[in-house]
DNA sequence: GCTACATTTCGCCATGTGACGAATTGACGA
DNA sequence: TCGTCAATTCGTCACATGGCGAAATGTAGC
């Protein structure tokens, strides 16, 4: 029951769903994953990583950035049919989309300036990252 | 997004897929259920709660009991999907076979007597929940 | 109306989870 | 060899979740 579990459970969450949604158009590195996301690299990996344990993606060393791609059929029974889950129904929701729009543009940069820019806040233009109010989790005092 | 988040997050607990699981041989009321899962009433009514606002299962007032089902197909996509995909391979997973023989146990005795009895401790036999000291979610210092 | 009782809601505690920043790891290229 | 930099791991905080018992709810039957 644990690899079903598992596979429910990393599908469960929004950020990962975005993840898998995002992976539909094919493997990405980890620095584009945090670049649509908009989140820190800590949360991104860790992300993956549960993706991985469950067995919905796989990771490939490519030079020095790791890509990540959704698991191929027949690697995990559970993990096809949650992927199959999510193939079709989620193309219109409104996340998904500026998600896969977002993803377009920074496709189109290339792997060295996007990674580069990353830290600072490059392309982080909505998000002033919220002090400690109610945003997300961090607040110093 | 919401909806196939909630299917999933609520099929991904394990104590939630054993309940899915015993559905399955069709509809039953809430005290059966906390006899085959040997948990808190207020345990089962609220995994019972997460499952219908995920859509998994209905409930139906029967008496002065509730039944709760799987729901039936079509009436929530996700849900239908989800349901599919645990109803084949868990069958020989260990919980799911020592569940469904309980299950036939229980079914076996009134509704009436079953319920009355669930309190104090008929078939909880290795669960003394006598009060305050000997449960086991609380074990205070 | 009142009682009985199956179920739910409420309050609590322990643990799990998602987010972050800082520090660590491991390839690549100078 | 050593620095650089993508990625991971570690430590921490705020909040969510699962479990319980006690109290509230609502229906059936008196």
């Amino acid at each position: 029951m644990r690899a079903l579990e598992l596979a429910l459970k990393a599908a469960g969450d929004p950020t990962r769903t975005r993840i898998l949604k995002i992976l539909e158009g094919g493997g990405l590195c980890v620095c584009q994953v945090q670049a649509v996301l908009r989140l820190a690299p800590s949360t991104v990996s860790k992300h993956l990583a549960i993706l991985k344990t469950a067995g919905l993606v796989e990771d490939r060393r490519d030079g020095k950035w790791i890509e990540y791609a959704l698991a191929p059929e027949g690697r995990n029974r559970y993990a096809s049919s949650v992927l199959a889950l999510l193939r079709g129904p989620l193309d219109r929701d409104p996340a998904v989309t500026a998600d896969r729009k977002r993803l377009r543009e920074i496709k189109a940069i290339p792997l060295a300036e996007l990674c580069a820019t990353t830290p600072p806040r490059a392309m982080t233009v909505g998000i002033p990252n919220r002090k400690g109010s109610a945003g997300k989790g961090r607040s110093r005092a």
